[in-house]
DNA sequence: TTATCTAACGTTATATCATAACAGTCAAGG
DNA sequence: CCTTGACTGTTATGATATAACGTTAGATAA
């Protein structure tokens, strides 16, 4: 099974374009400079993939493109580069897809939910601030300590419903 | 790797406590027989096996206590009940632990949020109703028609933070 | 510069989670 | 009785993820 996202004309986040994955491309260079962090090859190339891809990737598919670049052909080395960028909040980890997709605001110190399309399998990063003041509410209220929290919406987004109207 | 929760004598859930999985038990399958559904021996089995664990099990982990028991010893076997269980809404699936646990509130239409605890793999289900509506609007916002929503917390239960102090 | 240290890489091997496909069982309905 | 369909169990395989270890390459210090 592949997680790609089809590749079928309209887009679905803010980080689709050529331009766009350049910048943010840059902006996560500058900001793992500044934060000692290293971007190597791997890293920056796996980076790379998630942004174009337009979807959330599974690591094994992430693994089939470094391996037939020249990188390493095992688990452990795509693993280690996602969780590398989803530790540096380059990335985030789509629980119920098993999949990685790039972070559409880097750098931002965000609470993020993903509304992740049964008919086109794209995945939209959305700001969660009000869902995550409700659920900060929720565990205080069962005197929970909330570190950070998993918000995977399903069901079908704008483009597939106009299409199958 | 197991996924129990520890049974170190506090209950975390609704559902603890040998009375209540009693009346759990006997509504579900109560409403079994009034919807069509069959609550077969496996699977009243898994559901009473959920309700004794406090916590969240993985499917392998249900399906060696019923393979111990005489049932199936294949994985479908757990799977299969464990799938009915989630359709019937007696149990939920837990995607970060890849595990499965009881209702708390079965037969009653609700949005559930999970608090899970990294200290004692407690599995709290908690009244989503306020997060859910937020995250309604938010999809709204974004134009995505949500079908069903995935809301999990990681953190520490109130009474491993006490337990800490 | 050269020695030393450590983070990152790549590999082998294995663990863990999940489903496809098919045969046997059994109760309900004709 | 016989068909039908839901359920169970099996074999086999697929899909996801990590442990462990030797090697490499970049940084640091003598
Ligand atoms: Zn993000
Ligand atoms: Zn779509
Ligand atoms: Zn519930
Ligand atoms: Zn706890």
């Amino acid at each position: 099974m592949t997680t790609q996202a089809q590749d079928n004309g309209f887009c679905c986040a803010d980080h689709s374009g050529a331009a766009n994955v350049a910048a943010i491309l840059a902006a996560a260079e500058a900001r793992a400079r500044a934060t000692g962090a290293r971007l190597t090859p791997v890293r920056r190339r796996v980076l790379e993939i998630l942004l174009q891809a337009h979807g959330a990737l599974g690591a094994y598919d992430v693994l089939e493109k470094l391996s037939a670049e020249g990188f390493g052909s095992q688990p452990p080395v795509a693993y280690r580069a996602l969780n590398f960028l989803v530790d540096q909040g380059l990335a985030h980890r789509i629980r119920r897809l098993n999949a990685f997709t790039a972070c559409a605001h880097p750098g931002q110190d965000h609470r993020a939910a993903f509304l992740i399309c049964e008919s086109c399998d794209s995945v939209t990063e959305a700001d969660a601030g009000a869902v995550s003041a409700a659920l900060d509410q929720a565990a205080k209220a069962a005197g929970f300590d909330l570190a950070r929290a998993t918000i995977e919406a399903v069901g079908q987004c704008s483009a597939c419903r106009e299409a199958a109207r």
